[in-house]
DNA sequence: GTGAAAGCGCTAACAA
DNA sequence: TTGTTAGCGCTTTCAC
């Protein structure tokens, strides 16, 4: 009710509601007197424009809409646990988003969809949002990327590892942090690694993979078809992997996830064997989840800086929407993170 | 660009835009044959209204915004974590939201503002959401209720305690979960009990306190003040208020967190003094975050059932916005975890 | 430097 | 049952 528009604060200030628009746009050819006016009579009455008209009326809707695949996001809300990627990318992008002004939507996406590229052009055309971020396994579906600069609608993308030509990236060295963390075990000893590879639609699977095997490659350790699982990043997928690997007639010494929840999986397997961390088995994971720095014993991971890489995304979308000429591509640093879940193996 | 209009669609089907409004916002008074010619030309041309032209023009805005307090999110986005009651709240309204062609904004707010009341006043005027949900804090601040009614949002408050007339309400009774967890503790043969109080602002706080010392006067055992610990639902002021409870000259058998963060960190606290968990001290959570069930020893806890108290919020806003008569308050179930933390004291 | 007028793409009365 | 006509509150030409 009672909404404040453009005509009160035009009214109060005495002046056209042009002026009112170009001084809260911050539009130059304003005298610093008309200003002063209009932003007092702004500040009294409370007015902020309305989202629907501005973006009705004009280029920019305000809007950073980030894409995230539907299939994960249902599996994690069935298993009533929270998503940390998805929170740790959304506080950033947030964060950013509400320094300029900007909103932040999540929207779900099927990337396995028949109806994709309309669902994505649906999107698009009913919030016309000003940039879209795009996660993995999203920012790697070329139907994704056509449909978008079909549209010529600007998105950056988080992780992805095909086309990197297109569109805004941000992303980080998955082979090469999966490479130094196998070659961390590699140093403390080990030679009979496992690997649980993660869900089989992520470029960061692939590329998490790569580096494991080129790190064994390098060092002219084979890498035993029985002691690779395939994963789908979740918890009992992580589980399950795990319990064919140990269950192989010689096991590994040590085992590296692709992702945190998987190694928690893989922990949880070797307790049930009475296999001691890291004493009978090193396992190393890949993400820093919080349960990463809380759970007996601490795991050895990877940290990715996810919500650096969705502020730097959200921060090239807007300052692109204003017509600024957004910054390019960037690569983010990873770290390695030593804790107590490996130690050499046992003489 | 070539973005599809109403007026293409009507033009398609050879009907006026006014019945392609009306067959597409499901109104009654059309016929089946024209329903069908507006609905074939909008599949053929992929046609989906504009958000922002809708919002405008209507009074829906087919957006539903979550409030979500700044301080405690900003304090998980510098310390690089996800904020899993915020993901899990999310994922539930997502899922709801979805359903029914709505969009979520998650905004966040600082309720200990001097600003406060036009901050809020202006995002509503700004957004027009058609309903808002209110986390804790957010959810007890009288500022934010008094600013949402003086413009007639609907609003629904997640585990409010304050006021419980205000507003819609879908909340756990946290007092009582923690009673009962208290009462697990006490029949395992505990009488020298801890607890770690929340953080103060959070009405779940005061609550989960109040059942924990009802229990423990219900059964004819004291608080010891030097037991009882005031940490502000983060790791690290878990570890320190353990620190304090555990460094006093005679120690409790059991240490009753109020949040699973905080119970993690009263596990490394014990850690650090040589405990033993379960054996020297049981611990008790409060959240079920996934970390509780990833941990060793896994932790004993409350499951708060987050994502179907956000289900049930934006099912109840988007049915008053929908003109249906809301369904009232609803209170959803706990569930005690009890996992692998507690157990008998020694001997 | 400032203002008047014309839409943006819809929904909501009101006619027909 | 369907169509016509006004706006919704802004930004954007284009005058002044």
């Amino acid at each position: 009710m009672g909404a404040v528009t453009i005509y009160d604060v035009a009214e109060r200030a005495g002046v056209s509601i042009k002026s009112v628009s170009r001084v809260l746009n911050g539009r130059p050819n304003v005298t610093e007197e008309l200003r002063r006016k209009v932003q007092e009579a702004a500040d009294a009455l409370g007015y902020r424009p309305s989202l629907s008209a501005r973006g009705l009326a004009g280029a920019r809707s305000y809007l950073i809409a980030a894409l995230v695949d539907a299939e994960l996001t249902i599996e994690h809300w069935r298993s009533g646990r929270g998503n940390d990627y998805l929170s740790r990318m959304e506080l950033g992008a947030l964060m950013e988003c509400r320094q300029a002004g900007y909103h932040l939507l999540i929207e779900l996406v099927d990337v396995a969809s028949p109806t994709l590229e309309r669902d994505i052009l649906a999107m698009v055309s009913s919030l016309r949002p000003d940039g879209l971020i795009l996660t993995p396994p999203v920012s790697d579906s070329t139907v994704v990327l056509d449909a978008l600069d079909s549209r010529g609608a600007a998105y950056v993308r988080l992780g992805a590892e095909r086309e990197p030509s297109r569109g805004g990236r941000v992303w980080m060295d998955d082979r090469r942090a999966a490479y130094d963390m196998t070659v961390h075990l590699i140093r403390l000893g080990h030679r009979d690694i496992g690997f649980v590879v993660g869900h089989p639609r992520y470029a960061a699977s692939r590329a998490r993979r790569a580096g494991f095997e080129a790190a064994m490659g390098d060092h002219g350790l084979a890498v035993r078809a029985e002691w690779v699982a395939e994963g789908d990043f979740t918890f009992p997928s992580g589980l399950a992997c795990a319990e064919r690997i140990l269950g192989a007639a010689r096991r590994p010494t040590a085992i590296f996830a692709s992702n945190d929840d998987m190694a928690f999986g893989v922990v949880q397997a070797a307790a049930r064997l009475g296999l001691s961390i890291p004493r009978d088995l090193s396992v190393a994971g890949f993400d820093d989840a919080p349960g990463a720095q809380f759970s007996t014993p601490q795991l050895t991971t990877v940290r990715q800086p996810v919500s650096e890489m969705a502020e730097a995304a959200a921060r090239m979308l807007i300052a692109g929407a204003a017509g600024q000429a957004a910054p390019g591509p960037a690569e983010v640093a990873y770290a390695l993170v030593l804790r107590d879940s490996t130690a050499a193996p046992r003489g």
